[in-house]
DNA sequence: ACGGGCTGGGAGAGCGCTCTCCGAGCGTGC
DNA sequence: GCACGCTCGGAGAGCGCTCTCCCAGCCCGT
């Protein structure tokens, strides 16, 4: 009782000692475990709030093994860090991101958990999120691989780190993961185009060490192919618009007369938009596009964007799920979950 | 020795025993404190690779009363929420939000901290983030607070938080910041206008209620005064595309004469111009559109955006390396961080 | 009246680490 | 040769919590 506290922070000692009770009852009273009389359960809270009493959760998770915090690692390729670009800068960038992360948060909402950020963009930094998900520092890892060659999940999968990932890997891996049937929706966007009589189409695919962009791109060909077309002009992108813009401008230049373009994502979509503009062609009159994602993007611009829509939101937020699910119940087999991609009919195809 | 070792994590006691030490050595080799003789560090480090060791953080935290984890929160306005829109949706969407986490990495880089993310767009959401805070879970907040009614700041100074804000507070706190000078921004805008010969213009503030917002509609009111225009059309949005678009097409109903029009930031601005475009109104020839932030949805449509530049990559990078000043040296006093916004021609105004 | 289950609280042993204190060993100065 | 300081490793006390035991008391059936 002794005042000039020190400042020292109060524990559970502190209540039990003003409550009267032992720590244990307290901490029972905390967790709500176990039946506790309630006139005690009253004494207890009093106890808590007159000392205004706050767990302290490294204690806490020393013994229960448990850090209420999830890593969301998002795993690009090796950036080369040019001196005027941002870490991460076009990840962050990306309006996928935004989405990642908001369906994450409502995931998340109803726990009380909370999204620790991670950026594995380089061997070393990838290193390190190894380390720290090691240490404990997270119950489990939801990983945005980009790279086929992303060694990570694998990594994690070594160390026991319950993790999910978004998107699926090269090789099947025992993990759970969330993704899109990218190869339907890019015969979807061949179907709409083909729909369309577009004839002379081309592609601005995403970077080819990207799953997701090979199968949206073998899937826009296979279909193509089953209708008859099988030239088909392909510049690979790297998902930013203004790669976007570059690859429309090369197209344009090498193909004139072309009357349709599908963009692997809304970014290149909306690049190709802006140089499609510039050149005078209307769109969808003289040539459609469609792009992939349904994002922000997608109605930025003027004509809205016809695409093919990635719910990544929901997607996310299943991630989130599943990743709970593992840590309810430890050793409960790898699962994947597929999303249907869905044709969003606006302006430009 | 026994195999069967039931899975139990190696502690800092099992290297101690085969690197034939003390645990107290081991974590001096760790932490590299004091000198620990060559040739006892080097067969530390052998046990400590030999039997795979990881330090446990939680173990660590509980003395060092540290966590390695800085928080970053987003404490919007009380978002409503919709049932098909997903957990901060619009705040995520915005390309800021990718540019305050890009220039928290670009703090946080060197040194083995890594942002956990929260959302503190309700009350309840901020008792949970406060009452996260406070059991020790993050060694500093930095808090992007929009609103200008947001109790958050004022709970986290009171809690002894190290906190850090993006955006000084309406009313003094004693808790760093970083900021534009909004103000400022809107007075370069204002200016450049005129230089361009516009004189019926009009704005498209943010929310009045976030500071920022005001800051720049009366430093683009004050100098528009200066020039001898006092009537000033002005619309208020909320910093989403949509009602970029919205504000334009009511401005353009009510004063179709309009030469000049300043929205607050680019997305609103994109929106502007979208809509303009729909009226097939030349831009910058019949009305200039000047925009604020210079992020990536300046340069996303055509004609390019002029805009005030806020250098919000640099800026939360430099709120990340007060807090972690405010860390290394506790009970230094709150600092001020202005930043100057700087105009970026392009081809809008 | 008595044994057996059941309810509810206390004692205390850790969880894995850091860090202060100690003391052994050794070089140094006079 | 001896006291002194210095370097470097070990012992052990916590950090604040959870959780398993254990035990006291009580209600029940017979």
């Amino acid at each position: 009782m002794s005042s000039e506290a020190l400042k020292r922070a109060t524990t559970l000692e502190d209540v039990a000692r003003v409550a009267g009770v032992s720590r244990a009852t307290v901490s029972r009273v905390i967790n709500g475990v176990r039946n506790v009389d309630p006139a005690i359960q009253d004494a207890v809270r009093q106890a808590i709030t007159r000392t205004g009493y706050v767990p302290n959760s490294a204690a806490r998770s020393l013994v229960t093994r448990r850090t209420g915090a999830l890593a969301l690692v998002i795993s690009g390729s090796d950036a080369p860090e040019t001196p005027d670009h941002h870490v991460g800068g076009e990840i962050f960038a990306d309006p996928f991101f935004g989405r990642v992360v908001s369906g994450v948060f409502t995931g998340l909402r109803p726990l009380d958990l909370h999204p620790v950020l991670m950026l594995a963009d380089s061997a070393e930094a990838r290193d390190k999120a190894l380390t720290y998900l090691r240490q404990g520092n997270a119950d489990g890892a939801m990983v945005v691989s980009t790279h086929s060659r992303d060694p990570l999940p694998a990594q994690l999968l070594a160390a026991g780190i319950p993790t999910v990932l978004f998107g699926r890997p090269p090789t099947p891996l025992s993990l759970s993961c969330v993704d899109l049937d990218n190869r339907e929706g890019g015969r979807i966007a061949a179907d709409h185009l083909h729909a369309r009589g577009r004839h002379r189409v081309a592609a601005v695919s995403g970077p080819l060490g990207v799953r997701a962009a090979r199968d949206r791109l073998s899937g826009f060909r296979e279909a193509m192919a089953d209708h008859g077309i099988h030239q088909l002009p392909h510049v690979e992108g790297d998902f930013t618009r203004e790669d976007g813009e570059r690859a429309m401008a090369s197209l344009l230049r090498r193909y004139p007369d072309l009357d349709g373009v599908f963009a692997a994502n809304d970014l290149m979509a909306q690049g190709a938009l802006a140089v499609l503009a510039e050149h005078r062609r209307r769109v969808p009159e003289d040539i459609a596009v469609i792009g992939f994602d349904d994002s922000s993007a997608a109605t930025a611009g003027r004509p809205h964007l016809t695409t093919v829509r990635q719910p990544v939101e929901e997607m996310a937020a299943e991630m989130t799920r599943v990743l709970l699910d593992h840590l309810a119940r430890p050793g409960r087999a790898a699962t994947t979950v597929l999303f249907e991609p869905t044709l969003i009919e606006r302006q430009s195809a």
